[in-house]
DNA sequence: ACGTGTGAAGTCGTTCACAGCG
DNA sequence: CGCTGTGAACGACTTCACACGT
């Protein structure tokens, strides 16, 4: 039941792990009791044989001639990714972006709560960003560790964003999702995933180039 | 100069493409002339001769003994991502996700214009997002074909993203950004990426569990 | 018969290591 | 000497194909 021997999971499998869940979670809703890893190949358009080969490194889930039933699988994959969990998060950055991050819908339901609001911005600090009160860039180290805040939000320019991912992670942080465009240097032990909306219209002008 | 044989170009180095980019400006706005694979590589974490590989699959932009030039390179990596064009854009979508893009600035040096907001909801039709007014969706087909937009933004509620995206490819747009948490079934030529924030989160709760 | 779990085979991507240019 | 471009070696990931459980 707990994770094997973390090195020998492809990381691609890991990151298709998130997507079974999301889908299953949709049949779920509809009330599927079982599914098998064609039926749920098909709706990422992924073969069966690969849902198989990504499910078996986490267990045995599955029962031959049956498939997978719903309910044991979607709680199987919220233990192994965490969301089983409850994960305090605080969000830098009080621009556009958090703002429409600080009030998301999505993130509750899969354990992820935000706790607290920082920008640097003297003009922002103070005033109500949705239910939070955004709090000086001072208050961030104390309050990761108040919180126990393991995850961190970077919502912050692009020239801001090294200097407060140091501090972040020199108040515990354990995980940032970054929507700055940088790539940003953190010590090993550290997670960091890059989210840049810029690149994902860039690779899709690429991708579109191919067929003309 | 032209676009070598697709197929043959690894899927991974074509988005790393979009990251030498963006590195290498910020490079130039430090008026750094030349830089090497290796340079160029630590700033993002990569082996130089994974650089190296991933350029050659373009063409032959560096010079022995000497490294890029980095102006060079910029322009002939915005040259190969479609960057250096204009693309219209057109967001559907007027809540939170959709409002912080439809102001994000960072889009326009990358020559990618929003060229117009839509939303189903008849409470946010007609309203200002910022220096757009939210049109019905009833207007898209007509608005994509006359102002030749060929990417979409979809910022719209899981339930209805399905709907909205069948529309757009119907209305001639040729790659779709889709923020919903579901899996979109589209045709083939039509380029499909995906943001999805909780997804994420996701990811990092498992990596941050590896060091525990 | 249906469908999982899994070694084995095959494909794809990365790293190595070096010839050759500047 | 520094550094690129690139075949060859290596390793990682995916697909195949089948034994076995229901």
């Amino acid at each position: 039941m707990e994770l094997p021997r973390p090195g020998s999971i492809p990381e691609p499998a890991v990151r298709r792990l998130s997507l079974y869940l999301r889908e299953l979670e949709n049949f779920q809703r509809n009330n599927r009791l079982t599914i098998s890893s064609k039926q749920l190949g098909e709706s990422l358009r992924l073969t069966d044989a690969q849902v198989r080969k990504d499910l078996a490194y986490f267990g045995q889930f599955g029962r031959p001639g049956i498939g997978y039933r719903v309910v044991d699988l979607v709680s199987r994959l919220r233990h192994i990714l965490g969301t089983d969990r409850d994960w305090n998060v605080v969000l830098v950055g009080a621009g556009n972006i958090g703002k429409a991050l600080s009030s998301y819908r999505g993130f509750g339901s899969k354990g992820f709560n935000i706790v607290a609001v920082f920008d640097n911005d003297a003009s922002k600090v103070g005033k109500r960003l949705g239910t939070f009160v955004v709090r000086p860039l001072s208050e961030l180290t104390r309050a990761v560790q108040e919180l126990s805040a393991r995850l961190a939000i970077l919502a912050v320019p692009a020239d801001g964003a090294q200097d407060v991912a140091d501090q972040l992670v020199a108040a515990g942080i354990r995980g940032l999702l970054n929507f700055a465009p940088v790539s940003l240097t953190v010590p090993k032990g550290i997670a960091v995933n890059a989210v840049d909306v810029a690149v994902q219209l860039e690779q899709l002008a690429f991708q579109t180039m191919l067929f003309d």
